[in-house]
DNA sequence: GATTAGCACTCTCGGCTAGAGAGTGCTAAC
DNA sequence: GTTAGCACTCTCTAGCCGAGAGTGCTAATC
């Protein structure tokens, strides 16, 4: 795509902050009265006829205003946006709501889900953060009645699993949590592949329980996401695009079938690790998101636990604002997590 | 109410079956020809004309065809329902599902809201389950890095709660371990009170364990109801009463405030803690929940650990499947819960 | 050469009307 | 008690019309 003058982007931008404000097409004449710009109406209308053409903008019907295609939204996040940032105020407002609430993951996902929906106004998605590998910590062994017994695994990072299970025969307490010790002092800092190679080392209890172990642990892995938790599902429904149904059905299945957000979010967060990533429209790619634009953002530790957040709303989406709100919200989250995994 | 006659009552639920599917005011003359009645439309008309006059039909304008009214609803699902139930193969189906997955109660939670969801083609709602009131177990406490310290504590049932705490000192791994089977003998068996109470009897060190260990369990007595989980919102769109978004948007609402729901849930099921509570039209205690009706039951064990599960949908449900359905996964879910928790 | 005023043209949207269709309540006959 | 017949009411849809907004083009102006 050729240059653009310095003009034309000025109208390209107040074109897209118009419409994301309005939802309506916005004309010529309505553009240079609203922003007092020093041009007339015609030669507005030149500029957006350009615009068009380099399908930046494009009109509903012959005789109606203009609207930004994907495409002029792309430019407008890639080179006009700028490095926008939530004001000091707020940052300071989201900052001192993570620090009030208790101090916990859980507690913390949600938050970051509430924060993202209201300052966006549009629904987020935050998953819980998960360790790249299960690192064996410690095992306990609580033994509850008879032969069952709660199997209660730490992992490197202090999450925790549990898993009940049945024995063989009836196992006295005291057996069971030297077992518990023998396995921790062999297992140590173990992934789960070295867990389940530790096993032949053990009695018959120790082996069905270390095998156990590293079950737990291999599953753990599997689900390299975590669960994504969501907020602001209503504040989608404002939003005029989404007032006929189906692409609001669309976009909730999205929200419900997990597996499918999963796959957008690994995908998407790929390339780039650092920053925040901005899809629009599906960027061709998801058939199911050509209505809607997404705004998604690592946080966490490499190496410790990482998870991802983001926004899900209408293309006609205040970028700035979701994209600073975004960013800072998986920074305080990254900061968050390192305090309560790193040691 | 006076009685019904026979005849009066064959045609209300004949009424209410049709509204339910076509989701259009039922006309006499469709009905009569529909079902195959040996009545003239004449007949019918005078029979909805003394339905409507007794409040159980209503017509939306002068001259359309009738719908039900709440208290027709009412009327129906108390008095001609009779004992539905789920065909065996769909039991066996569902029931099948629940022994396939992992037996883990998240998972069982997501389960039974996503068979909730299918059979009710409504939102579903299901809660994890809870104790009623949290007691002492087991406590492990896990040193990581200087003086961190992972606190693991059993609850009697099962349940695993986690807490990170920094020590005022750096104590050696074998006096914590050593705290942990002191403290876990003295308070096995207590609940929140009752191990703060014993604070009294540690060293420094242990009182403020056992203090936080008290918290803990307080906290988990706090959330009395678990977390809810949700599934099948968008099938809520497909239904005709939704596609304006205003009801839509409260239903919506309603399912993200988890606070509302709590109550809602806790209210409508303390008076029958055995069956389904049926809620239809809010029952003029929710205005939120005016547009909706909600089919409830608890399920789990009385003092191990109980949860609640249900559906919401319109007015316009499926009253004989959705009950079925919710009667027999609460049944299945305090079958699981049973077997998991009672050890 | 860029900018602008003027103008004819196009397209949507809201309001209005008219006719079709469905359903009702009433009355009188069976 | 039931039913056929009928006049009446109300909604829903299609079609039409005028207002309004916006455009592209041309010719004049800076």
């Amino acid at each position: 795509m050729s240059e653009l003058t310095q003009r034309q982007e000025t109208v390209l931008a107040l074109i897209i902050h118009e419409y994301i404000e309005t939802a309506e097409p916005v004309g010529s004449k309505a553009l240079v009265e609203r922003y007092s710009l020093g041009i007339s109406s015609a030669t507005a209308r030149n500029e957006m006829g350009t615009l068009t053409e380099a399908g930046l903008l494009r009109q509903p019907h012959t005789s109606a205003g203009r609207v930004p295609t994907e495409e002029g939204y792309r430019y407008f996040v890639r080179r006009l946006l700028g490095e926008t940032d939530l004001p000091e105020a707020e940052k300071r407002l989201i900052s001192h709501q993570f620090h009030q609430v208790r101090p916990d993951v859980e507690q913390w996902v949600r938050l970051a889900a509430s924060v993202l929906a209201h300052h966006s106004r549009s629904a987020s998605l935050v998953t819980t953060p998960r360790s790249p590998r299960a690192l064996f910590k410690h095992l306990e062994l609580i033994s509850t009645q008879g032969r069952q017994v709660l199997l209660v695994l730490v992992l490197q990072g202090g999450e925790v699993r549990q898993q009940m299970l049945t024995l063989a025969s009836n196992v006295p307490e005291l057996q069971l949590s030297e077992a518990a010790h023998e396995i921790t002092r062999a297992c140590l800092g173990k992934d789960a592949a070295a867990v389940a190679a530790q096993s032949q080392r053990f009695s018959t209890l120790g082996q069905e329980i270390t095998r156990l172990v590293a079950d737990v642990m291999s599953r753990a892995d599997a689900v390299s996401s975590g669960e994504v938790h969501h907020d602001g599902l209503a504040n989608m429904l404002n939003q005029p695009e989404f007032t006929d149904s189906e692409a609001l059905r669309q976009s909730l299945r999205l929200l419900e079938e997990s597996s499918f957000l999963e796959e957008v979010m690994a995908k998407a967060l790929s390339p780039s690790v650092g920053g925040v990533q901005v899809v629009i429209g599906g960027e061709g790619a998801w058939e199911e998101l050509k209505d809607c634009s997404m705004v998604l953002a690592r946080y966490g530790a490499p190496g410790y636990a990482t998870g991802a957040l983001g926004v899900l709303g209408p293309i006609r989406m205040a970028y700035g604002r979701t994209i600073s709100a975004v960013r800072y919200v998986a920074g305080l989250m990254s900061d968050l997590v390192v305090d309560a995994y790193a040691s």
